[in-house]
RNA sequence: GGGCGGGUAGCUCAGUGGUAGAGCAGGAGCCUUUUAAGCUUCUGGCCGUGGGUUCGAUCCCCACCCCGCUCACCA
């Protein structure tokens, strides 16, 4: 007993040939007129590519040792009204592709695989979690103030209540109130939802994993990143080595690791062929001149350290194919990251790189209220100055920081492009379901 | 939002300033082990939308819509 859409018909007036998928695996039906009621024959013989049936009979092999059920009965089970998409070309147009994701997935079985992928990769990563002790969490995605991030939110409004509300960009400050409450070790997988431009690496709503570990550090976090992600690919692909596009990426232990500031006084010096120093990046004339030289745009108001990520990104982002942790960034585009107790201006935070694009952001978090406090100040005299991303103050995180936080690490993964890497994907679209589109008029 | 590319049959794609083409899908016919089955035959189109140029526009020009890539913003 089998059932199924008939994603192909071969029929030979008396006999015939059906391939039936079930989603995930397929396998060839037999119809002859003398196996079958007259009924069943008649009924063969208006079936159409597309339509679901039921088939009973027994298994054998043809004489090309294609496994096949010989057919004794069929059942119709439903029509298929619209043609589908042709089946040797299958369905290109990536707009009725997203469009119309279940036509994808009935003629492109790839598609099928990317999505369990998907869901392969998140059972591994709870997993992993749960191996050391994480508890699963959700928290509010609707959220009185955005914070936790710097990006610009979706703005909603409660009736009854009467107010604003805001679709969280991220859950950062909620999960390290639980620390505070004493749940050492947390995570949430969840959708962030932020309102900005839409491109290969970016869904307005898309999934993330942040977890908050107490008593370690941003180094800790590296080599468990580093242990999470090959275990992941292992678990997922079988494999710690990626084909990703034109490159091989090499999942396994260790990453490459690369200092912010060095790293991008190194790589300007390349490009301008004149030696630059960590200190030009530090002093806010030089830095602003060096990113003139480099031709980086500088938004108004911008100190040093802003200054310093923007020339990184510029001169490193897309070449980061290995994986890469890029770590001790500045002090000022980290307000809820701990200084280096040797450094103010810098603190202990990396970025995982993978594919050429960031997969995950982590910190040693800042558990200091009064230093918090001067920090989102900090971003409020940002704020001011017309940068709305800028992050706003959260007079309750800092009064659960009053009652001492333990010190922790923290972490986001990107989930979506973990899974693009994962999967060989280009686009986040390819790894999203029914990824964000524009209306269409008859829609 | 800027730049570049695209939109022709249900799907994958050709094509031309003068009545619109193929393959697959669909209809009819033949065929009892095929696997992109085969053969015969038929059907199928506001050539993205709206203006303009022209005797005539699917084609040339302008605007707009939608999609992709890319830059900017961001993860």
């Amino acid at each position: 007993m089998a059932a199924g859409r008939i994603v192909s018909v071969r029929s030979f007036g008396k006999a015939g040939f059906f391939v039936l998928s079930d989603g995930r695996a397929r396998i060839q039906v037999y119809v002859r007129q003398d196996a079958l009621s007259e009924r069943d024959y008649q009924l063969s013989k208006l079936l159409d590519v597309g339509d679901q049936i039921g088939v009973r009979g027994h298994l054998f092999r043809t004489k090309t040792n294609e496994l096949s059920i010989g057919a004794a009965s069929l059942q119709f089970l439903a029509k298929c009204f619209l043609p589908l998409p042709e089946k040797w070309h299958g369905l290109q147009d990536v707009e009725i592709r997203y469009r119309q994701r279940y036509l994808d997935l009935i003629v492109n079985p790839d598609v099928r695989r990317v999505f369990e992928l998907r869901t392969a990769t998140v059972s591994a990563i709870r997993d992993v979690l749960k191996g050391h002790g994480f508890l699963e969490v959700e928290t509010p995605m609707m959220q009185p103030i955005a914070g936790g991030a710097l990006a610009r939110p979706f703005v909603t409004h409660h009736n009854a209540l009467d107010m604003k509300l805001y679709m969280r960009i991220a859950p950062e400050l909620y999960l390290k109130r639980l620390t505070v409450g004493g749940v050492e070790r947390v995570f949430e997988i969840n959708r962030n939802f932020r309102n900005e431009g839409i491109s290969t690496r970016h869904n307005p709503e898309f999934t993330m994993l942040e977890f908050y570990w107490a008593y370690v550090d941003y180094q800790r976090l590296m080599t468990f990143t580093e242990e999470l992600l090959a275990t992941v690919a292992r678990q997922v692909t079988g494999s710690t080595e990626l084909p990703y596009g034109e490159h091989t990426i090499n999942m396994a232990a260790p990453f490459r690791r690369l200092s912010m500031r060095p790293a991008a006084a190194e790589a300007a010096s390349v490009r301008l062929g004149a030696s630059v120093s960590v200190d030009d990046l530090r002093g806010l004339d030089t830095a602003r001149a060096l990113a003139a030289k480099l031709g980086v745009e500088v938004p108004k108001g911008s100190g040093p350290g802003k200054i310093t990520s923007l020339i990184f990104e510029s001169l490193w982002d897309t070449d980061l194919i290995q994986p890469t942790f890029v770590y001790d960034f500045p002090t000022e585009v980290s307000p809820l990251s701990k200084q280096r107790p040797d450094d103010p201006d810098t603190v202990e935070r990396f970025e995982l790189y993978i594919g050429g694009f960031e997969v995950a952001n982590a910190f040693s978090e800042l558990n200091d209220p009064v230093e918090q406090r001067r920090r989102f100040e900090e971003q409020l005299a940002q704020h001011a100055t017309g940068d709305h991303e800028a992050h706003a103050m959260d007079e309750d995180y800092v009064r659960a920081l009053e009652y001492g936080m333990p010190p922790a690490g923290g972490e986001g993964v990107g989930i979506d492009r973990l899974v693009q890497v994962l999967s060989n994907s280009p686009s986040i679209r390819d790894v999203i379901l029914f990824p964000l589109m524009r209306p269409r008029g008859d829609e």
